[in-house]
DNA sequence: TAGTGGTCTAGACCACTCT
DNA sequence: GAGTGGTCTAGACCACTAC
């Protein structure tokens, strides 16, 4: 057992929330009824609630409480599957909100995949959840010369699996890069979490076969609502 | 410019690094100095630099103070290039310390390898350095039947250079799993960080060109001090 | 409107690091 | 031994959510 009291509290709070998981539908008392409880103060208890919070074990929605937070969902970022498939494989509730479509140029964009500065791309920005918990906001920048119509028609199904089926792409190569973050203000308040609240970014380029550049996106994840795994057969 | 002074107080300490970066010699100064240099209590000022900690722009070394963070190592867990290669290839300095050498069973190497719980392992157990800073430690679980005198001849080389120039292993397969974490006491004092230091959890499952279990190791890094980065090409 | 989480104050003690 | 970071107390106000 640690001596300090906020670690010594996670120990009790972890029992609690595993007793009680059911009774409580997954959302935890409030912080002065904890402190009560624990005959401690609320910024004692915060601390103790941010280190569950680190281990992803709980998770705060912006001022309406602390929630358990449910399994990691297992990503492959190095496969095309679409969300909502891999999602549904897993037994779980996809959904996704458009919050943006627009055409205009990116910089970081335009720099990943080798194109002048100024290049115009389709920009989609969509938040998604998996059984109705926001997980990640993300953007999409595709080059419009690949997938000239795709705002008019797009709605809400798989980007890849419309680049494959309507252009005959093919998504050959693809660099990929994943970083942990603080969220920025931006990101957090589309997911309805408090600034700060720790993230991972995963950013792909994606090129098709003569290394023609396709597309580039960044994903903005909580951090604890994903498990990546990769499989490798024959490398190296 | 966003309300909380927290969140202000983050700007004017990053303009702030920034600008005595080089004077400070990578070390802030005292928290109550910065605290009454910004009219504000420890607490506030705290808060300000975690919501850094969380960006990777800081990191504490426990009880030792605040610290500027070098730029991240970029890393491609998918390669088995030598940890010493690839640091050195990005400019920096590498160092390994042997923590633990034996050899005993473990439960989640055996069972993701697929072998009985029983099973023994040689287990090989080391902190790594960048350019002096403890960035992660790490415990492989080798096969005893694939590397029967591992443990004698071990020094502080590439493992995988080991297997393969030693023993003539081709590492064919392999799955990997990566998570966000908190780092537990054992980790978190081995890195010389505070406990509940936000961490990265990468484990490695290796198998040969047969399906020969190999080698299970599970690494845990400091969460600023990596920019995972994988290439792939004509996949899928 | 009542209650909640987010933020902030102004102290305090202790274990540890540094010199 | 002086100073530091880690921990903790006992309050407070405000913006927002839930009702």
């Amino acid at each position: 057992m640690p001596d300090a009291y906020y670690l010594q509290l996670t120990e009790q709070l972890r029992y609690l929330i595993d007793e009680h998981a059911m009774q409580w539908a997954g959302k935890l008392p409030a912080e002065r009824a904890l402190a009560e409880r624990f005959a401690t103060t609320r910024v004692t208890l915060r601390q103790a609630l941010a280190q569950l919070e680190g281990e992803g074990l709980i998770h705060r929605s912006n001022r309406r409480g602390w929630f358990i937070s449910p399994a990691r969902l297992v990503y492959d970022p190095t496969r095309d599957a679409g969300f909502n498939d891999y999602v549904r494989a897993q037994g779980r509730q996809p959904r996704t909100a458009v919050l943006k479509l627009e055409t205009c140029p990116h910089l970081s964009a335009a720099r990943v995949l080798g194109l002048p500065d100024d290049q115009p791309f389709h920009h989609i920005r969509r938040r998604r959840y998996v059984d109705d918990r926001a997980v990640l906001v993300e953007s999409l920048w595709v080059v419009p010369e690949r997938a000239p119509e795709l705002l008019e028609m797009y709605t809400d199904q798989s980007l890849w699996g419309l680049l494959r089926g309507r252009w005959g792409h093919h998504l050959a190569n693809r660099s990929i890069r994943m970083v942990s973050e603080a969220l920025s203000p931006v990101d957090a308040e589309e997911l309805f979490v408090a600034p700060g609240t720790a993230g991972l970014n995963i950013c792909r380029a994606i090129f098709d076969d003569q290394q023609r550049p396709i597309e580039f996106d960044e994903e903005h994840w909580l951090h604890d609502s994903l498990c990546i795994s990769v499989d490798l057969a024959g490398q190296q």
